[in-house]
DNA sequence: GGTCAGTGTGAGAAAATCTCAAGATTGAGG
DNA sequence: CCTCAATCTTGAGATTTTCTCACACTGACC
């Protein structure tokens, strides 16, 4: 997929040719002539068999197609830009305390954490398993990994994930006990995570929430109820992300090919000072990458929930604190 | 700037490299010989200076740096590829309706309006003016443009612009009465936008609280106090976004060479079904990219200032326009 | 010690990229 | 209408980058 790049080069002309606006001033940024630009657009048009431009006599047009793709290019060189210009920074060494939920700590972030930490030897790593809000103002603690962004008050927040729903069980289980349909649930023990309405949106989803009163134990954590599920106890709720590896290990199943989306989503958060430290940036980064493309478009975030709390989000420069 | 940017097909061979984890994967990946690879990973450390391999024999591991750049870099290779392959999509004609905070509308967004519709001629664009959260909801608005992000309820958020505030008033003003010093302002009208806080902010990070008690007007929106300042009226706050096409044409000048960070920032907001979209998705990747590189790090949201005190510091805020 | 799977490097071949120069279109000014 | 200036396009050839190939080196493993 990744051979699927366009040539770089000749992307780099097009950006600066249409946001600049003309070929020739193009050439002048890039310190080439204006002939060698014009080749670069019109290799790229090749490429990807799209006009970027209408040329009209001797003034240039962007497309529909080509205004489309000139923010995005824009913002994509600036992120280089600003990767490597960032790259003096050698500070990499010292504390890094991580507060992260439960089940994303044991099934997602632990299995992965020699990758992140084996170019940092100097790196001391303390990790936390708490959902805890309360965590994000907490001086010795440098980031959060939460379910959801409500109560996370005056912080930097980044979506890290959004996740669909959907049972998991042993694949020993469906040995002792059928579960072809839905219906079959009702012989089931439902594993809840807390006190969860998740069963129910996927019950519901699924034409089934008479279902929802059978026989249920709750967990404390979605960690507690996958591991459960794992050995054979019922039939818990997974997510794309927290379950992909006991999936691919055959460790659970699927039984039914029904997900729904989850209420809400993973974030990271931190207190704003604590972005200033290149090692909780460079942290997030890995994070963000590692959990891989979420979505396109630019630092999309959902939002709490209306009337959870009305002073979310609320700072105050001078005012009370 | 632009010219600053390191050699991109190195960029991507290293890329390749590091998440492969070997040069000889990045070949394969990158359908060329092991040979050309090399080259170019060694290539990219000249051109940057800086070591992004630890070469130990015949096995490679990232340093700390390298380490640091490879999340980065794989995000905006993702981006690219991304904005490439949604090329495809046409649909670029039909409406579209924005609601929009007064004055970011009045100052920013109808002056560069004409930069964004004009690849698009099939487009009906509806602007509405208003901070109001519960446009948020309204199926027949498409996306929203927010002072704050407190109340937007359940929605797709992303961040468009910090600001900083600072005084600005006409220049025919500081003939007839003189705004020397920080005091004189007690022989002026303050002109307030809402009942905002944002004069005390400045006037206590200016060591001047007293004044906020002195002659003042109430104008319902940033956009008339502006409107007012700029007619002779008074002084008003302005910052950073709204008011930088206006000083750049000489209609209001800053008196004073301080300014402070607002409390709050300008958020993008649209409901989650709207981003399905393309003619949504291409606009708010107009609208970030059009309004400047805000951040560097991932998909960054602030919700809310660093509420520490004391920390506001003085700037040349003539040069930052 | 031999083999295998890696990486590094130098020389030359191949390909991309650039420059140069000529041609074409447009709009402004006389 | 003519000319000039600005701008884009295009083709040929020069230049630079990038790639391949062949060989050398290292470490792991049997």
């Amino acid at each position: 997929m990744a051979s699927r790049l366009p040539p770089l080069n000749p992307l780099r002309a097009f950006e600066a040719a249409a946001r600049l606006g003309s070929i020739s001033r193009a050439a002048g940024a890039l310190s080439v002539t204006h002939g060698a630009v014009s080749h670069q657009v019109r290799t790229l048009e090749m490429a990807l068999d799209v006009r970027l431009f209408h040329r009209e006599g001797n003034r240039l047009r962007l497309t529909a197609q080509g205004a489309a793709l000139l923010p995005r290019l824009t913002g994509a060189f600036e992120a280089i830009s600003l990767a490597v210009a960032g790259l003096a920074e050698p500070s990499t060494e010292g504390d890094l305390t991580v507060s992260c939920v439960p089940a994303l700590l044991a099934l997602w972030l632990v299995p992965r954490l020699d990758a992140f930490t084996e170019p940092y030897p100097g790196l001391r790593l303390r990790l936390i398993p708490s959902n805890d809000p309360a965590h994000i103002g907490d001086p010795d603690i440098d980031l959060c990994i939460r379910y959801g962004s409500a109560g996370l008050g005056d912080c930097w927040l980044s979506l890290l994930a959004h996740i669909r729903l959907f049972p998991v069980c042993s694949p020993s289980l469906l040995n002792t006990r059928p579960l072809r349909v839905v219906g079959d649930l009702a012989e089931h023990v439902l594993l809840h995570a807390d006190a969860g309405r998740e069963w129910q949106t996927w019950l519901a989803a699924a034409d089934a929430g008479d279902l929802a009163r059978g026989r249920r134990h709750f967990l404390s954590d979605a960690h507690l109820a996958i591991a459960a599920a794992a050995h054979g106890t019922g039939v818990a709720l997974g997510d794309t992300v927290t379950t992909a590896q006991l999936l691919s290990r055959g460790d659970v199943v699927v039984p039914f090919d029904l997900s729904v989306p989850a209420a809400d989503a993973f974030f990271v958060a931190c207190r704003p000072d604590k972005r200033a430290n290149p090692l909780v940036r460079t942290f997030i980064d890995w994070l963000v990458a590692a959990i891989g493309p979420q979505d396109a478009g630019p630092a999309a975030v959902a939002a709490g929930w209306p009337g959870r709390r009305g002073r979310l989000r609320r700072s105050t420069v001078g005012g009370e604190i």
